[in-house]
RNA sequence: GGAGAAUUCGCCUAGUGGCCUAUGGCGCACGCUUGGAAAGCGUGUUGGGUGCAAGCCCUCAAGGGUUCGAAUCCCUUAUUCUCCGCCA
């Protein structure tokens, strides 16, 4: 949630934000006058709660024949303060069903619009001239036994999908490269729950807009999440984590399921949107002055990874009306696809400034000794979907692709997949 | 799945309806003492809300309830532990 601070000093920022967002400004004024509302209520329910607490150490001191008679108006204020509470607890819930509709203040510079209007920071790397028709992912990993979609389907539908053999062994290596990079950056690496109380849920902000993107398991009241972010930023939930000596670095693994729901039709050809898939995912519990800067650096090891798989990609910072409603600011890694003579995103990061840290009440001490809301950043460091760009980019014209240095050592010290004949 | 016990400040702990505006210890911080340290002594030490401020309000796992008044009584939930049962 938004800073109510910031609502009531610079109420014109976050109209900016929204309209940005091409989201409702309207918001921003109502959840102001929910705020001052608010804040009358509270404080006549204090006042009186106040005169309650006076008026009963009377009662208790009082001697025994003057009691009943100051019970009796004791009761009377008891009502006036059970009333105020409760109008008070109910502005408090209008107040807050407002401001949660409201979304993270984009950061300047940020462009403005929709899901087209990113704009194209880099291009790294060279897309090859392959002197063949590149095959895509799915033909390679039929041809080298790698990638068994059929058999998916008939165990869990569609969507679904076997890693197999060098899939299997190419799908740890890679994971365990990333693992291996992010320790060696100082992340400590974290293997987290994948079903997530219905709080959690909500806390991450993962339950609003995309409710029906995930998988819930009624039986239960639980929830299966679509990256390790849900865990890694609950993990410090209602604490004040130590951040003297630095920021808390922490490399997620999980198995991800996702229902793409709303995406019906796209991409249906291969493991590019799956229903269940793995993910390294780094994150940062940071002081929000050096978020900015953390949010670089997160790009940069993003790229390191990249650069070790030999992808060629472009780096984009995402539009303000294509972000998640925690995002303050995003930047996408795109890996080029060979098949589909376009970029596909392979990594996201994300700066959440504090607006997750304050919903999940995450706090760190200052110098000063107060308290104040910590800033979250994630991003991705290695997926399932990373497969596809490797297979397609590194393929061989005799139907084998060359496994890219960095990986060697994970896959005993091959050097290419072969296919068997 | 069944039965029982527990949850109080970073940690341990006192507390069975008003004197709890929560006890004591450990730890931590600051000061005194010291050549320096330890010990000793003293002071401080949960967070949050609201207000210009003084202050006031909330916070004894969470949420409800009873009561003029709840850490204390009742209900629900969560978690932990013990025992029994079941089990890949």
């Amino acid at each position: 949630m938004i800073d109510l601070n910031l609502l009531r000093e610079d109420p014109a920022a976050i109209k900016a934000s929204q309209r940005a967002r091409g989201a409702a400004e309207s918001l921003v004024d109502e959840a102001q006058s929910a705020d001052a509302a608010y804040r009358k209520a509270l404080n006549e329910f204090e006042n009186l709660r106040a005169e309650q607490n006076a008026h009963s150490k009377l009662v208790a001191q009082a001697p025994k024949e003057e009691k009943q008679a100051l019970v009796a108006a004791a009761q009377e204020l008891s009502a006036r303060v059970k009333a105020a509470d409760a109008a008070a607890g109910e502005a408090q819930a209008a107040l807050d069903k407002l401001v949660w509709k409201i979304e993270n203040v984009v950061i300047d510079g940020v462009p403005e619009g929709g899901e087209d209007d990113y704009v194209v920071l880099k291009e790294v790397g060279t897309k090859r001239d392959f002197g063949f028709e590149p095959k895509d992912h799915v033909a390679l990993g039929e041809s080298l036994d790698m990638i068994d979609i059929e058999r998916g389907a008939k165990i869990s539908g569609s969507r679904f999908y076997f890693l197999k053999g060098w899939g299997a062994r190419l799908e740890l290596a890679l994971m365990n490269l990333a693992l291996d990079q992010a320790v060696e950056a100082g992340f400590t690496a974290l293997i987290t729950p994948t079903l997530v109380r219905p709080e959690i849920m909500a806390g991450t902000g993962f339950l609003g807009a995309h409710a029906d993107e995930i998988y819930y398991l009624p039986a239960d009241d639980l929830y299966l999440t679509g990256t390790s972010e849900v865990a890694l930023a609950g993990y410090h939930r209602d604490e004040i984590v130590d951040l003297s000596e630095g920021p808390l670095r922490y490399a997620g693994w999980s198995t991800c399921y996702r229902r793409e729901a709303g995406s019906h039709g796209k991409d249906t050809r291969g493991i590019l949107r799956v229903h269940q898939f793995n993910k390294l995912e780094m994150f940062a519990y940071i002081d929000p002055a050096d978020a900015e800067a953390e949010h670089a650096r997160l790009l940069a090891w993003q790229e390191q990874m990249l650069q070790k798989c030999e992808l060629p990609y472009r780096v984009i910072d995402t539009a303000a009306g294509d972000l998640g409603s925690s995002a303050a600011r995003k930047f996408d890694a795109e890996a080029w696809v060979p098949s589909q003579q376009t970029y596909r995103e392979l990594t996201s990061t994300s700066n959440c400034t504090t607006f997750q840290a304050r919903r999940l009440n995450v706090r760190y001490r200052r110098e000063d000794g107060k308290t104040a809301n910590v800033a979250t950043l994630n991003g991705t460091l290695a997926t399932t979907r990373w497969l596809v760009a490797i297979l397609e980019n590194h393929q061989q014209a005799d139907g084998s692709v060359c496994i890219p240095e960095a990986l060697r050592p994970y896959l005993g010290g091959a050097t290419s997949i072969n296919p068997k004949n």
